[in-house]
DNA sequence: AGCCTTTGACCAGCG
DNA sequence: TCGCTGGTCAAAGGC
């Protein structure tokens, strides 16, 4: 209890720095990217802006006013100071805001500010110069496109932010496996970015990103496993009813409802001896994951693997473990197989959406490469969130959380894909390269592609950051009307056909690396085999 | 037998 | 001071 604080976590306390705020739009000024003009009634079918537009739009308006691309502004996050971690505010607050900015201007905190301000970029010099994720986080994040104001989606940007944010942490601790088997890969480089992710997350130690209760009608965030899922129909894959597989383990000493959420709340404490690590679970009605807050540091070695093999062997096709990287060892603990060990310094970084604990727990042997994070229906919306301890604690306590919720996706998807390997292009459909432009401030062009499927009209938005062009942020827009061409799908099966063969590192499968490390998250969840790796922000195109 | 989950009750912080 | 809320405890039961 003491440790906890109860409720008052939640709570901005005296002594904190104010937290940046942002200004949204009113409204209008942003669902008119979505309707080209007029608020309401949108649907699916409309042409909606991409991402970058819709983001860059909502910038524009904000401050200077000067075009910015999402290079541009995950390059301010970079380069924001990493001092003043604005406190979180707690999820019933944001709520309660919500409802109170449902009907107009809108002002809220960015706390986290990932785009923009209070990134934590204390990661080291090898480390992503545009770490994947935490860009498209500040920008979504701060998106008009996902405020609470917009019809029913319910999400704050914080939300939204923390979403992608975990997202990307996901995608990032994926890849993490695939650094494990790939010699060529840099596990240093994984880490990295999850650090940046997860440094963009604990911004405050306070910090307690919202809930990802967002409704589920009206907006979605979803891995590309979802997208997966949801183009294919793809058999559930993701019943959760484990806390995230972060391959430490845990044990429930609580559940309740909280205030704000329609989702009970679970309580973890990793079980290792003296490990002050706990964690806590929200899950909707239907067993998934819609959040995951992680809290201290494990002050042990990563479980061994072999002490989970045991149960390998029987992860049910429907688990997903989303393995995150919640509790990584404080230090960089030569034990901690499962992780990377440069993870150290992230401890509080990502977690998945899983099933089952001792589902969990069986795909520990290789939970990156089962992590999944997010398919198909656990996928939904994955918030990541850390949580440091106090201002001043010696062992800062972080809440890693993770959240995701089901939601059924419609149209427009958008898909935030962070990668540093070249292979953007192959993710398993066919695209086709219609336009290039250079964006002012990066000398990287961004450019754009189509899916050449005849009558599929989704589009892809590949961006480079200027000070790396490896670093990529590819948008996705819209939603594959057909199945992934059957060559490069049965490659990917391939790939999946076993643990060892996602070392093979397929190509396509939304791979997502950083800019240095060749990752290609072939993460394999679905039980297509289709690697879910990517960084996925679905929007439910039923804006009111 | 050990570990875990469930669940109601209790405690503490905050407004 | 009281009520609300979140977090934790701990007994009971299950695997």
């Amino acid at each position: 209890m003491a440790e906890s604080g109860g409720g008052g976590a939640a709570a901005p306390r005296a002594g904190q720095p104010p937290r940046p705020t942002i200004s949204l739009p009113p409204r209008a000024a942003y669902e008119s990217l979505f309707h080209g003009g007029a608020a309401g009634g949108g649907g699916p079918s409309e042409v909606s802006p991409g991402p970058l537009t819709l983001v860059s739009s909502f910038f524009a308006e904000d401050s200077d006013s000067e075009f910015r691309s999402f290079t541009q502004l995950l390059q301010g996050a970079m380069n924001s100071p990493v001092g003043v971690p604005p406190p979180r505010r707690p999820t019933g607050e944001e709520a309660k805001e919500a409802e109170r900015d449902s009907g107009g201007e809108v002002e809220r905190r960015e706390e986290g500010g990932l785009g923009r301000q209070n990134v934590e970029m204390t990661r080291p010099p090898q480390i992503f110069t545009v770490p994947p994720g935490l860009s498209p986080t500040g920008l979504l994040g701060s998106s008009p496109l996902f405020s609470p104001g917009l019809g029913n989606f319910g999400m704050s940007h914080q939300q939204v932010l923390a979403q992608v944010t975990a997202q990307a942490a996901q995608s990032q601790v994926k890849m993490l496996s695939e650094a494990e088997c790939s010699s060529s890969l840099s596990v240093a480089t994984a880490t990295s970015l999850a650090q940046n992710t997860s440094s963009a997350i604990h911004t405050t130690p306070t910090q307690e990103m919202s809930t990802l209760t967002s409704n589920t009608d009206n907006s979605t965030f979803e891995s590309a496993e979802g997208s997966h899922y949801d183009q294919r129909s793809q058999p559930t894959a993701l019943i959760v009813d484990k806390p995230a597989d972060d391959g430490y383990n845990w044990r429930k000493y609580g559940q309740k409802m909280v205030k704000g959420s329609e989702y009970p709340r679970s309580y973890y404490k990793c079980t290792h001896p003296n490990c002050p690590v706990k964690k806590k679970i929200e899950r909707s009605l239907d067993g998934q994951i819609t959040g995951i807050i992680y809290k201290g540091q494990h002050n042990h070695q990563h479980p061994q693997p072999n002490k989970r093999a045991k149960e390998v062997g029987t992860l049910p096709s429907g688990s997903n473990e989303f393995n995150g990287n919640p509790g990584i060892p404080t230090n960089s603990e030569p034990g901690s197989q499962a992780y990377p060990r440069n993870f150290s310094r992230s401890d509080e970084t990502m977690a998945a959406p899983s099933a089952s604990k001792r589902d969990q727990e069986s795909s520990y042997g290789t939970p990156e490469q089962l992590s999944g994070a997010s398919d198909g229906e656990e996928a939904g919306d994955v918030e990541l969130r850390t949580d440091e301890g106090g201002d001043n604690e010696p062992d800062p306590k972080r809440r890693n959380i993770l959240t995701s919720s089901q939601r059924t996706v419609t149209e427009p998807r958008i898909i935030v894909q962070t990668t540093s390997e070249v292979d953007l292009l192959d993710d398993g459909y066919r695209w086709r390269k219609y336009g290039q432009k250079v964006v002012k401030g990066n000398p990287n062009p961004r450019s754009y592609y189509k899916c050449t499927y005849a009558g599929c009209n989704v589009r892809k938005h590949i961006e480079r950051a200027s000070t790396d062009p490896k670093a990529v942020i590819t948008t996705y827009e819209g939603k594959h009307n057909h199945d992934v061409p059957a060559a490069r799908n049965s490659s990917h099966n391939t790939a999946n056909a076993s643990g060892a063969s996602n070392c093979l590192q397929p190509k396509g499968q939304n791979t997502i690396s950083n800019n240095q490390a060749s990752f290609k998250g072939t993460y394999y969840r679905n039980n297509d085999q289709r690697p879910v790796a990517v960084l996925e922000l679905k929007e439910e195109h039923e804006i009111i």
